[in-house]
RNA sequence: GGCCCCUUCGUCUAUCGGCUAGGACAUCUGGUUCUCAUCCAGGUAAGAGCGGUUCGACUCCGCUAGGGGCUGCCA
């Protein structure tokens, strides 16, 4: 199988599922996965764009056998094999002009006049068209480079390609391979087509649909982990319940026979729900490291940044959520959302009641957060703890929701939470 | 226009002639003696339409409607 992007800077979410489909046929089949670099447009083919995808591809975990295959360097066997065709009498040299008003002389293949062309693809099932409704098309330009058609099929030949899984948009090209394939004596591989991925409005997913590349994804601190189980289940089940599956159980489960036909819709909520669970499951060191890393506190021990993880792994989303919603930890000018402080700071009473905190909990000696607990409990005689729990939360991260209250205020240490509920009160409570 | 393909809850899907149509996300309700971006319980919600085959059709066939792809000296 393989995987054969023209490089664009930007890797497409359906080219890259086209790449994770085959990526898995390969190791579910034991069959080998091909890396093609199709860069022949010499424009947009920069050393960087072929950078940007070889990141995507190590990101996401598509590793490939044998050396990666450019396809500007076979440009003289595509055109030798067009000569070939010509002297068999399947390509013709011809007089065209093309749409922008550019006439010059291109080479054509010729499609058999008569006939049907068939095949089974292996996921959309049997196709034919008739031959006649297939036109002649052009392999070489009036410049003698090659055309897509040509080279692609060439290519196919030389890598030895078994399976071409690529998106629905060649379905059409594929009578036409067919025809190449044949015209040339080589054995035509099995084909299998993928549906699109479509935008909110049933649309082909564009870059206006908001992250329609790779890069993005890793950007806003996605797993590759959560993106490529998301995408695979886009079109593709185990027949069974399970969604999070585990790369070994992908690569066991995948059959591309139960890839589905019709185009699927891209739903950001449910890619972010997978986010969170994919973050669940980070081995708890990994997590603390990736913790230390994007939330600066000094002179903590690792009991302390344990008992952070606990409390933040499991409501974590997005990685990158992550300095915003522990800033408080990180220093003491940490930012007031406005809304949170309107509701719960900005009201009669509120001043009072933190302030009377202030001197209460400085009379606490053992400050962890059930002894915390018990005692705002105590004031608050059963009528529930929201009077004083949320204004406390508010005055001591700025924000109106985050982890256990109680936790929130362990982790502070006494001379913290005291010198933020003081400040807090005077600055913002009437 | 021509050719090809598709059509189950809002979304991703299960069902391969027996269905009280199942699950997940989202949403709603309740619980978890604080928030929810955790956890638990529950609810709302679907077979595009019309014919045919059949004891029986979401499943098979036909037509209609709707959607998509292709129709380049792009890939």
């Amino acid at each position: 199988m393989r995987f054969a992007p023209s490089p664009t800077g930007k890797v497409h979410i359906g080219n890259i599922r086209a790449a994770i489909y085959n990526w898995l046929f390969a190791r579910h089949t034991g069959g080998k996965f091909l890396l093609r670099v199709e860069d022949t447009d010499l424009e947009r083919s920069t050393p960087e764009a072929i950078k940007v995808l070889f990141e995507c591809m190590e990101w996401l975990g598509l590793d490939y056998d044998e050396e990666v295959f450019y396809q500007t360097k076979n440009v003289n066997r595509h055109l030798a094999v067009v000569e070939q065709l010509i002297a068999s009498g399947h390509a013709y040299k011809c007089e065209k002009t093309s749409r922008d008003g550019k006439t010059g002389t291109v080479v054509m293949f010729k499609m058999p006049k008569e006939g049907v062309i068939e095949y089974d693809d292996i996921v959309k099932g049997h196709m034919a068209k008739k031959a006649e409704d297939i036109q002649d098309f052009a392999i070489v330009r009036s410049d003698g480079s090659p055309i897509f058609h040509i080279a692609n099929v060439v290519d196919d030949i030389d890598q030895r390609i078994t399976h071409i899984i690529r998106g629905d948009d060649h379905v059409e090209n594929t009578f036409k391979h067919i025809c190449i394939f044949r015209a040339l004596g080589a054995p035509v591989p099995k084909y299998g087509h993928l549906s699109m991925i479509v935008n909110q409005q049933g649309k082909p997913y564009s870059k206006r649909d908001g992250a329609a590349f790779v890069g993005e994804y890793r950007e806003q601190g996605y797993l590759p982990e959560a993106l490529f189980n998301y995408l695979l289940l886009l079109g593709w089940n185990p027949g069974d319940d399970r969604e999070v599956l585990s790369r070994d159980e992908m690569v066991k489960l995948f059959e591309l026979e139960k890839v589905h036909v019709t185009a699927a819709m891209f739903d950001p909520k449910k890619l972010a729900w997978m986010n969170g669970e994919y973050i669940k499951k980070i081995p708890q060191a990994e997590f603390k490291a990736l913790l230390k890393e994007k939330v600066k506190v000094e002179g903590e021990g690792e009991e302390w940044w344990d008992y952070l993880c606990a409390q933040v792994q499991p409501r974590t989303k997005f990685l990158n959520d992550l300095d915003t919603s522990c800033a408080y930890l990180a220093s003491e000018d940490y930012p007031f959302d406005e809304k949170a402080v309107a509701k719960r700071l900005q009201k009669d009473g509120v001043k009072a009641t933190l302030l009377d905190l202030v001197e209460r909990f400085a009379k606490v000696d053992d400050w962890t957060a059930p002894v915390l607990e018990e005692m705002v409990k105590g004031l608050s005689q059963g009528q529930g703890m929201g009077p004083w729990v949320h204004p406390i939360r508010v005055a001591v991260s700025g924000r109106g929701e985050g982890i256990g209250l109680f936790e929130m205020l362990q982790l502070l240490g006494r001379e913290k939470t005291l010198a933020r509920l003081k400040s807090a009160a005077e600055k913002y409570c009437p």
